[in-house]
DNA sequence: GCGTAGTACATAGTAGAGCCAAGTAGCTTC
DNA sequence: GAAGCTACTTGGCTCTACTATGTACTACGC
């Protein structure tokens, strides 16, 4: 498995680190969501290239509850299930903006070193 | 000291990894450098916001190097201290076309995502 | 001669994040 | 009644960046 080239999937997973927190929080500050429907929203605005795992969501979305950037609250949906819904706080808005500014300022250094080897001809 | 807002200090943190490296092949593919040297350009060239620590910097070189993807060869400065200049091998140049790839992936599936809160008004 | 600073590399130990795997639990469909 | 989907939880693993410390050479000021 993972055969080949697997030194990419390592580094797609390690350029995740870091920017999961500010995703959640963004596609939380849009609406209230509650976790499996958080992955799944994920899922489809990135065009399926984000796919969060279980042991990422779940452990992501107890810091940031924790840290107090969000709120859950547990809801029994129609069908019986327990569903955590969780809200961005005031301070999470606040982080967010902080977060997605240094995201910002990020990518625009990676962009300034890193150029495709064709680029460089 | 790093009181406050200690949470955006671990978050930029997080988001290096991943990118560390490929920042440093496409340094060594416009020229052949040895770690100092790599450390001050990569500082130089990001005005600043990029500063790798040494901890960081030579594991990332010697997994590079044991990966194939960089060559490295011991040189004595002329004050007579001796320097390893690293160069980028031919499967180090594919990789980086790669990792530059996925960056740009990455980067595009962030900021379908990612906004700042003032945007959702 | 000695302390300090800068250059240059190495590495043991720590912390944090994403993932795998397994588990719990309710519902629907065959 | 066995899958299969939804929905959340948790223990253990790996990887990476950082801290801290060490080595070693040069150059400067005193």
């Amino acid at each position: 498995m993972t055969n080949a080239v697997n030194g990419l999937d390592v580094y797609r997973r390690e350029l995740l680190k870091g920017s999961t927190e500010t995703l959640i929080l963004s596609l939380l500050a849009e609406q209230e969501m509650y976790g499996y429907q958080l992955a799944k929203e994920m899922e489809r605005r990135s065009g399926g290239y984000f796919h969060l795992k279980e042991g990422t969501l779940y452990p992501a979305l107890h810091r940031l509850e924790r840290d107090g950037l969000i709120e859950g609250r547990w809801e029994l949906s129609e069908t019986g299930q327990s569903r955590r819904y969780y809200r961005v706080s005031a301070r999470g808005m606040d982080r967010l903006d902080a977060m997605v500014a240094e995201w910002s300022t990020f990518a625009d250094a990676v962009n300034r070193i890193a150029r495709p080897v064709s680029v460089l001809v």
